[in-house]
DNA sequence: CGGAGTTAGTAAACTGCCTAGCATTATCCA
DNA sequence: TGGATAATGCTAGGCAGTTTACTAACTCCG
């Protein structure tokens, strides 16, 4: 244990940080409510918010009509507008990008579609427009943003780099962290696609209590993301839940049984086609529900996988084939007692496809809270590489 | 984040359990190198140390004949002896005793053989027994326990009961927390074997830097136990690990391969099988290595979802097997490159089979840790539960 | 309309902790 | 024996938070 002593100045630094997490993500406080929050006697908060309020990371609501008696008390809120993150999705068919304030208030977003044959820098080129838009219409310019995540699909080393594989054609050749770092000069990092809907789920999604959760993105692809503990996980190097990876889990194929359904309109893409299947087998048609049974199948070997490792309270079950959670989950959910020691609940995702970006968000404002722990709380300012 | 405020009072708790970290694990220490070790200032330092001794964390050492110039420091040691605790291994074939002081100092240890067909009551009664005879030769009493941790085979509840299953006959039936609490009243933990063996190769074993670590107990069972980040996981409802449930990884048959080895003495029983044909394919006999091959194969499977799953730095090969790892572990690297995306490092275990009572150990320290931190630091004495 | 009751804001006294600086003590070496 | 060195011990000063008491502002009700 690497404690090191704490001098009165730490505690003051300490006790400021507990006042703005009090103040954040609560309606506008009075300083007895804050008190009350924190545990600090009435006067300590009153001298610590006022500061607050002077360096800017607070602001003051002049008490207006008062429901109660006594004196109306002036109300403090977290200036969240005083800094904003972005959220980016890198997909294969879309970029998503997503602007918040300092409390995950959306402020702007913005979805384009993207040429999955797109090139690297054409991809980057794109992803530039979108956040230069993004940044048009809310009024900003990129010394406003404080911290950026880019969600990718693919295992992601600790430099922010594709270096294993991805689906994104040619994306393991750029180095996106320089290139935004070097437009923002904030910190930068970029992040799994499944990790970053993980922690998706568990900030607004439907694993929001729990501390351990293993996300399973199905749909075209398929993949995994993990929390444990309340903390992302990423392995050492950046490459945990890539359980598709074995051969005996035969995540790659999984979908095949989908689109390799008798019956399936030969016109139909990829996506349609899965569509089509689930649709067909909500319907009662033999042949879906056996493809999607045998879809059940091959996912539940990688999914027992994970959970036999982990042990999770929660399986989310996200991507593309979460719409269709109805037809699957009791298939999965019939497999994976095959399987499993203990079957850990199975909820369905419903944040849709904004599960990335938001996952984006979430990591950027945490690497945010870390700066304010390690350095001391000065006025608030984006944070520089 | 439910941090909450911190008054001086708290500060000054706070920076004797420092000065304690501090003490523990070094040489006796002066106060000039305690607050350059710390942070801290010497005249507080002095003051808390003072307070440490008079309380009876810390004694003096006075100075004796000094090296240097100057005038000769008195010296301050964390005072060990203050309290024990106790790491049981409760095995199939064996139990073992360990007690060490709140350093992790070994003090007293007992290895008792044990009937593989006993019942639950009788191999309670033999643990008895055992911790009997330690606390006897130790010259102690239950009251000088702090904190006992069993290890057993089998996941473990959070209760302490291995209600999913476990090899140790009818074991399920008893309730050895409830056992031990009553005859020591600190606290007791039941852990999984494999769980322990992990904690042990960090603390004092081949991963010792690692933060990521999978540790596969390889022997006539096979299991595994996981460090991620630092600390022990044991999943949500403890099974985590437990990769050889399933049934595509096939750890149940895998020893399998060694036993039905052609060539092997018949009169071998089945752990000298192992060690024979081990021996044998060091030697060079054909069908021995194709044994022990077949043997890593199987092996690999489960380590290869385990790695995948959570991309460790490091994967610790251990249990009874680990001694024959010169053979074993060069075929399990080239089945697991095979399957994996980023190879971790392969390290076999030296602990032996005291690996289990000293995980005990350490898990048993930090509970008493955990008890330290969050109380406040008075007298030392047995924490109850 | 004004006083009682209630609640918020503020000031002063007190306690506790850490730091800085200086005097004191003990040992070694010339 | 005296100077250099390094540790201990003590005192003053500053800072943070708590307690207590007092003032200010507002509502309710007679």
């Amino acid at each position: 244990m690497a404690t090191t002593g704490t001098d009165p100045a730490r505690m003051r630094e300490m006790n400021q940080l507990t006042i703005v997490w009090a103040l954040r993500g609560n309606p506008p406080s009075t300083v007895t409510e804050l008190a009350g929050r924190t545990g600090l006697s009435r006067p300590a908060v009153d001298v610590l918010v006022q500061q607050l309020v002077a360096e800017g990371w607070a602001e003051v609501e002049e008490p207006g009509a008062s429901s109660t008696v006594g004196r109306p008390a002036r109300r403090y809120r977290f200036r969240a507008g005083a800094g904003h993150v972005l959220g980016i999705d890198v997909g294969v068919h879309k970029i998503l990008v997503m602007l918040s304030d300092l409390e995950g208030n959306l402020v702007q977003s913005l979805r384009r579609p993207a040429d999955p044959e797109a090139g690297p820098d054409d991809r980057l080129a794109t992803v530039d427009r979108c956040v230069d838009e993004v940044l048009r219409e809310a009024g900003m310019t990129a010394a406003d943003i404080w911290a950026v995540t880019v969600g990718v699909t693919g295992p992601v080393d600790a430099s922010g780099r594709t270096s294993l594989f991805t689906p994104l054609p040619g994306w393991n050749a750029v180095d996106p962290v320089a290139h935004l770092t070097e437009r923002f000069g904030c910190p930068v990092q970029v992040e799994n696609d499944c990790k970053l809907a993980a922690v998706a789920e568990r900030w607004k999604g439907v694993a929001q209590d729990a501390d351990d959760i293993v996300y399973v993105l199905a749909g075209i692809r398929t993949g995994a993301g993990l929390i444990i503990d309340g903390t992302l996980r990423r392995g050492h190097g950046g490459a945990a839940g890539e359980i598709g990876a074995l051969k005996a889990v035969r995540w790659l194929d999984a979908p095949g049984h989908l689109a390799g359904c008798p019956g399936v309109p030969s016109t139909a893409a990829q996506g349609e086609a899965a569509a089509w299947v689930f649709r067909a087998a909500r319907e009662g048609d033999r042949a879906a529900r056996t493809a999607v049974r045998r879809y059940a199948r091959d996912l539940a070997v990688g999914v027992a996988a994970l959970t036999l490792t982990l042990d999770p309270q929660v399986v989310v079950y996200g991507g593309g084939f979460s719409r269709s959670a109805d037809v699957v989950l009791p298939m999965l959910r019939q497999e994976l007692t095959k399987h499993c020691l203990r079957l850990p609940e199975l909820r369905a995702s419903t944040l849709g496809d904004e599960s990335v970006a938001l996952g984006a968000l979430r990591l950027a404002l945490d690497e945010i809270d870390d700066r304010l722990l390690g350095g001391r709380l000065a006025a608030p300012a984006a944070p520089r590489v």
